[in-house]
DNA sequence: GTCTACTGTGGTAACGTTCCCACAATGGAG
DNA sequence: CTCCATTGTGGGAACGTTACCACAGTAGAC
C-alpha cells in the first residue's frame, strides 16, 4: 500500500520500479496509445508491488476533469429522491466516477450553498433538480448539467429527465374510469409548486379527450405531507352528497394521509373511498389495504440523468428532453363499482 | 464568473486585479495570518468582481486535503441508512466539506470498488459500514476512518459509532412487560449477520436481570425483510397451545410482514397479536395498526460519526467507540394486557 | 543509400494551489 | 544609534499528475 518511506506511492515510484519513465506509467494506465508488451508488464506488476493509485486531485488540475458528478436533490431521505440517487449513482460508477449527492430540502440558500460546494470541487458535471422554478443562474452556470424534475419544463433548451406526467396521469384516470369512477375528485399539492399545475393540466387535457367537464371533478389542495393530505381528505369528506368518493392524490403521502382520514371517520377504503397514489413509495405497500398508485420510474430518471449529463460533458449533446413512462401498481385501495352498480359512481362538484 | 478570455479565474487574476500577490489572496481567503486592512478590502473585491472560486483540486495537490469525505453504506435506498447519510451529510456542510455517498449493496466486490473510488479520490476520511464482518483490509486501510453498525463491535480499537442495541431492547422487553407480555416470541434476523447475535444477546442479558428463563422464548429467523417476517410469523402462528401472542422483530419489515402474515391468518393486531418493531422506519407509520417501534437514531449517527472522523483527521482522536440511545415509538401494534387479563398473557416454547 | 513514416519512449512544461522562506518597514528597548 | 522582534508582504518551490514535443530506432519505398 506504501512504499518503503511510509509515503503514498506516486506514479514516479512505479515509473523507477518499473525501470521506465512517468510517461510510459502514464500511458499503460491511460491505456490510449500502443505500448510495448515487455514495458506494459513491468508498469503492471511495479503498480501492484507499490500499492499505487492514482492520485485523482493531482490527475485533474492537469486534466480539467476531476472525475466527479455531483447530484442535487431535494432530499435523500426522501424514498423517491433516494431512489433516483441510487440510480445515478450506480451508473457513474460504472464509468470510474463518483457521485456526491446534496440535499437541498427545498431551501434556495442551502441550495447555493450546494452550488458553490460542487462548484469548488470542479465537478464536471451536475444533476439538478432546482429548488426554485426561476433557477436564475441557469445561463451562466458555467458547467455541464441536465435538469430532472418538473421544472424541467421551464427551460425547454436544457437537457432534461424527468417522469412523464401526462402518461402517468391518463394511466390513472383509466384505471379509475375502468373501475366505475369517472370523475374522482382530485387531492392536489400547494399552489406554488410547478408540478401541481402539470399535474392538473394533464387531468384537463385527458378529461377533455374523454369528453368529461373538468369542473365536474371535485378538487381539494394541500401540502405534499401525510397530514396535509389527512385534512385536505377531511374537508373532501366534509362536503355532502356523495356515496363512493374516488380520490386520485398527486402524491403517495397525501394518499396515505387521507387514508388514515378515511378511517378516522369511521369509514373504509376501498369500500366506502377508493384512493389512488403517485409517486410509487414503498410505504404504499404496507398501508392497510395497500395503496394502488402509480410508480414514477425513480431509479431510471437517475439512470438517465447521467447518461445524458455525460453527453453534455463529452459535447454529443443533443440538449434532449426525456420523458420516462410512469406504471400502475395495484394493490387494492380502489373498489371495483364497474359491474355491480354503475349507477353509484361518484359525481364530482 | 468568468474573466475576459472566457477562462475560470485562478488566484493569480485576483490577485492582478487586486494589486497583491497571490500569498496575499491566499492569506486574505485562508483567513490565518494577521492581513492589512486595506489589501483584504482590494482582495475581497477582486474576488467578488472575478467570480473566483478557489479550485479545491488544485489546493488538495500541495495541501494533501481534498475537502471530500465518504460514507459507504449498504443502501441509500434504505430509509435508515438514508437517514445516517443524510445526518452525515449535513455535519459535512458545516465544515465545507463534500460527501461522497457509496451503496454497497451488502456486496464484498462493490464494497471494493468504492474502497478503490474513494481512494483515488483521496478523501480526507470514511465513514463505513462494513459488508463483512472480516473488514479485512483495516488496519492497512490507511486513511482516517470511523466504523457505523454492528460490525464496529468486532474492532474495538477503532473508532466507531453506533446505537446502543442492549439499551434499545432493554426499552422494547420492558414495554412488552408493561403491557403484559413479559415471554415475548423473537422474530430474529439471519444467523450469518453479527447484529442478529447482537439482538439475541442483549435479549438474554435482559432476561437474566429479569429473572426470566431466555429458553422460555420462542424464536423464528429470516432475512430482514418484508417477505422473511411474513414467512417467520405464519411459521409462528402455525405453532399450536397459543392465546394472545406477542412478538418482537429484529426490525420493522420483518414486523411489517409478520403484521401482514397476522391479518392473512384471519387474525387481527392487536387484538390476537402483538408486534414490536426495531428501526424506526417511516413506513411504521402508515401501517395499519401504526407499528410500534423502538427508533434507532440514524441522523445521529451520522453527525456523530462525521464528527469522530474529524476528530480521527486532525489527530485528536480518542478511538472512541459511541453508542447511542435508542428511542421507543408508539402507536398501536402492541395490545394492553396488563390490567384486564394477566392470565391471557403468552408464554414461549 | 537516403528519405519517410511509424512506433515506442523520455523529458519537460503546464495545472492552480499551499507552504515556506526571505525581506522591507516599523517601532520599541538598550 | 544599534539591535531585535513584529507585522505584512512577495517570490518561488512543491504537490502528482497530464499534455505535448522531441527523438531514437526500425522498416519499407524509391
Amino acid at each position: 500500500m506504501n512504499n518503503v518511506s511510509g509515503r503514498r506511492a506516486t506514479i514516479i515510484d512505479v515509473a523507477k520500479q518499473a525501470g521506465v519513465s512517468k510517461s510510459t506509467v502514464a500511458r499503460v494506465l491511460g491505456g490510449s496509445t500502443r505500448i510495448s508488451e515487455d514495458a506494459r508488464d513491468r508498469v503492471l506488476k511495479a503498480v501492484k508491488d507499490t500499492g499505487y493509485e492514482p492520485n485523482q486531485m493531482a490527475a485533474g488540475t492537469r486534466s480539467g476533469r476531476s472525475g466527479l458528478l455531483a447530484i442535487v436533490i431535494p432530499d435523500v431521505t426522501n424514498p423517491f429522491w433516494a431512489e433516483v440517487a441510487r440510480g445515478a449513482q450506480d451508473r457513474a460508477v460504472r464509468e470510474d466516477i463518483s457521485l456526491l449527492i446534496f440535499s437541498s430540502d427545498w431551501d434556495a440558500d442551502k441550495e447555493a450553498t450546494h452550488l458553490r460546494s460542487l462548484r469548488r470541487a470542479r465537478v464536471d458535471g451536475a444533476i439538478i433538480n432546482p429548488v426554485a422554478d426561476n433557477f436564475g443562474d441557469l445561463s451562466r452556470f458555467g458547467l455541464p448539467f441536465v435538469l430532472i424534475g418538473s421544472s424541467a419544463e421551464r427551460f425547454p433548451d436544457t437537457a432534461s429527465v424527468g417522469s412523464d406526467i401526462a402518461q402517468a396521469v391518463r394511466l390513472g384516470m383509466d384505471v379509475l374510469a375502468t373501475n366505475g369512477h369517472r370523475t374522482p375528485a382530485l387531492l392536489l399539492g400547494p399552489r406554488s409548486r410547478l408540478a401541481r399545475a402539470r399535474f392538473l393540466r394533464a387531468v384537463h387535457e385527458h378529461c377533455v379527450e374523454r369528453d368529461i367537464d373538468p369542473a365536474v371533478l371535485a378538487m381539494e389542495e394541500s401540502d405534499y405531507t401525510v397530514s396535509g393530505g389527512h385534512e385536505a381528505m377531511s374537508r373532501l369528506l366534509g362536503r355532502k352528497g356523495r356515496k363512493h368518493l374516488a380520490v386520485f392524490a398527486a402524491n403517495d403521502l397525501i394518499a396515505l394521509g387521507a387514508m388514515m382520514a378515511v378511517r378516522e371517520a369511521g369509514l373504509s377504503c376501498p369500500e366506502d373511498v377508493s384512493i389512488l397514489g403517485f409517486d410509487g413509495i414503498p410505504a404504499g405497500a404496507f398501508s392497510w389495504p395497500g395503496l394502488t398508485t402509480i410508480e414514477k420510474p425513480g431509479r431510471q430518471i437517475g439512470i438517465r440523468a447521467v447518461e445524458s449529463l455525460l453527453d453534455e460533458i463529452a459535447g454529443r449533446a443533443e440538449h434532449g428532453r426525456i420523458f420516462l413512462p410512469c406504471r400502475l401498481v395495484e394493490r387494492g385501495s380502489i373498489a371495483d363499482l364497474s359491474a355491480q352498480a354503475p349507477a353509484r359512481v361518484a359525481v364530482g362538484g
